[in-house]
RNA sequence: GGCUGAGUGGCAGAGUGGCUAUGCAGCGGCCUGCAAAGCCGUGGACCUCGGUUCGAAUCCGGGCUCAGCCUCCA
């Protein structure tokens, strides 16, 4: 049974769907004006492999990570680009789509954007405003009355009263309260507008994700994720607008994943420490990014470095390591091994335990390992298809395992082509034939210092690269 | 200040009221011409102070420290 932690409980449910064998399920997606950074990955990645896990149990999914291609960050970089921001989103998300393919992740049944979604949008506010829900403001602007939304604060735990006690917020004249916020924001001139009937101007934030979430999957869905940052005030006010408007619960499940840091900070675009995933991508293999995200829980803070980047790739080593030189899965009738599917099960079914699922993956190996030992070649062809199936349910280890560990580390690093080291090797075999020691132990070595590392085994020789 | 969450071995990172996490690194052995990979074995941990309990690192309470949200943010 899967149970999952829910946010707006705080704490592990059962998962029921509310329509038997059906998910839907949204995830806020990216503010296209830059590119994609690790944090962004993460998100990608561990609601991938929720999708991912989901559907394995037989869920029929329906999956929808929206686009946001309208908001002050984006006129502004448009502006500082001398760029219209039709192309400079379109840019960017082109990009978000070659980082997500290169980290594994499989794309969303449905990717609504903002723009396209305005219709929706603007009939949201309109029912909002007749409710008394929400009110113009002077000059085209039209809020949400916070005040008029009797649970606003639950998912955070937020109480009306602290949060205006607390209140930094910046005096707005025509705000009837410094919580409420903005539905419809008039532009200024120059800026793009679509029309409506408090003048012409463009979304605010939190309503699109109301109105494409309920729009893509009724009023009433089974789960809405994102990043720890969105629970308060984006979801909170997601809720309010969303169940104001329709009348109906909206969510039945919050997933919220911690974030990256970097030296034990957030990773942000305010603080300027952020990695972005093309230029992770230009030092290291993808799959260890990926297994990075993995090798932590999702609700866990995720320390970033190099060191842990080439943790990850060791770490998979190991698992291609058991892999090489086994029947390619698909080539085989084998099928998953109980007791092991059972083990990972378990683990993903706590709440998506991706690093105990990863550990099951470890065992597998090794009794791979012990198998080829014993020469039970059966035994472990069978796990090598179990570790493959698994694995798959990670995105993880999908790979032919000579590829990966013949590509180096830092993929930026030019050492020797593959010619040239298997003419090396060659000569290398010559020598040990004739036991010539020390010429065969002079060609390691080099090869050895340019992060080629040679196993000699079964009467041949095998060769990979390592950092 | 209010609200969340966290503090585990050299590093990363799970879990659990009494039973090996896992990976990397270390140590001993096997294998090897020597290595590498692999296998076997092994050392090493649960922030602090109280409480509950036959027994707590695991549950409860206080403290300390850290991170996040309260303003755009995945």
């Amino acid at each position: 049974m899967l149970r999952i932690f829910n946010s707006l409980t705080n704490q592990k449910e059962t998962f029921q769907p509310i329509s038997p064998g059906k998910v839907g399920i949204y995830v806020c997606g990216m503010t296209v004006y830059d590119y994609c950074h690790l944090g962004h990955a993460r998100v990608l990645v561990v609601f991938d492999i929720i999708v991912r896990y989901l559907r394995s149990l037989g869920f029929d999914v329906t999956y929808i990570r929206n686009i946001t291609d309208i908001d002050d960050k984006i006129i502004n970089r448009a502006n500082e680009m001398g760029e219209d921001f039709l192309a400079l989103t379109h840019r960017f998300i082109e990009a978000m789509h070659e980082d997500e393919a290169a980290l594994g992740v499989l794309p969303p049944n449905v990717e609504p954007r903002a723009t396209q979604s305005i219709d929706k949008i603007l009939a949201m506010i309109e029912t909002l405003v007749a409710k008394g829900n929400a009110y113009p403001g002077s000059g085209g602007d039209v809020y949400y009355d916070v005040s008029s939304f009797a649970t606003y604060g639950e998912l955070s735990g937020k109480r009306i009263e602290d949060l205006r006690a607390g209140a930094r917020v910046e005096i707005n004249e025509s705000k009837a309260d410094p919580l409420d916020f903005v539905l419809w924001k008039a532009a200024k001139p120059g800026e793009p507008y679509w029309d409506s009937p408090w003048g012409p101007g463009r979304p605010g934030w939190h309503i699109e994700c109301s109105a494409m979430s309920t729009g893509c999957l009724g009023n009433h869905f089974d789960i809405h994720g994102g990043g720890m940052d969105l629970k308060f005030p984006h979801h909170e006010n997601e809720i309010a607008q969303s169940e104001a408007a329709t009348g109906e619960s909206f969510v039945n499940m919050w997933i919220h994943n911690g974030f990256v840091r970097v030296s034990d900070e957030k990773m942000s675009k305010s603080l300027g420490n952020f990695f972005t995933v093309r230029e992770v991508l230009e030092k290291y293999p993808a799959e260890a990014v990926r297994y990075l995200i993995v090798a932590s829980h999702y609700r866990s803070p995720l320390n970033y470095s190099d060191q842990q980047l080439d943790q990850a790739r060791t770490s998979l080593s190991r698992l291609y390591t058991a892999l090489r030189c086994l029947p390619d899965a698909r080539t085989t009738e084998a099928s998953i091994d109980p007791a092991y599917g059972a083990r990972f099960r378990t683990a993903m079914d706590d709440d998506f335990n991706t690093p105990e699922a990863l550990a099951v993956l470890f065992d597998i190996a090794r009794e791979i390992n012990r198998a080829r030992e014993e020469n039970d070649e059966l035994k472990a062809t069978t796990l090598g298809v179990t570790l493959r199936e698994l694995g798959q349910k990670l995105g993880l280890i999908q790979g032919d395992p000579a590829a990966f560990l013949q590509t180096a580390a830092q993929v930026s690093e030019s050492g020797p082509d593959d010619e040239t080291i298997e003419k090396l090797i060659a000569e290398r075999t010559e020598a040990r034939a004739n036991k010539d020691w020390a010429k065969a132990d002079r060609i390691r070595d080099e090869l050895k210092v340019r992060g080629i590392v040679l196993e000699d085994g079964g009467g041949k020789t095998i060769w990979r690269r390592e950092g």
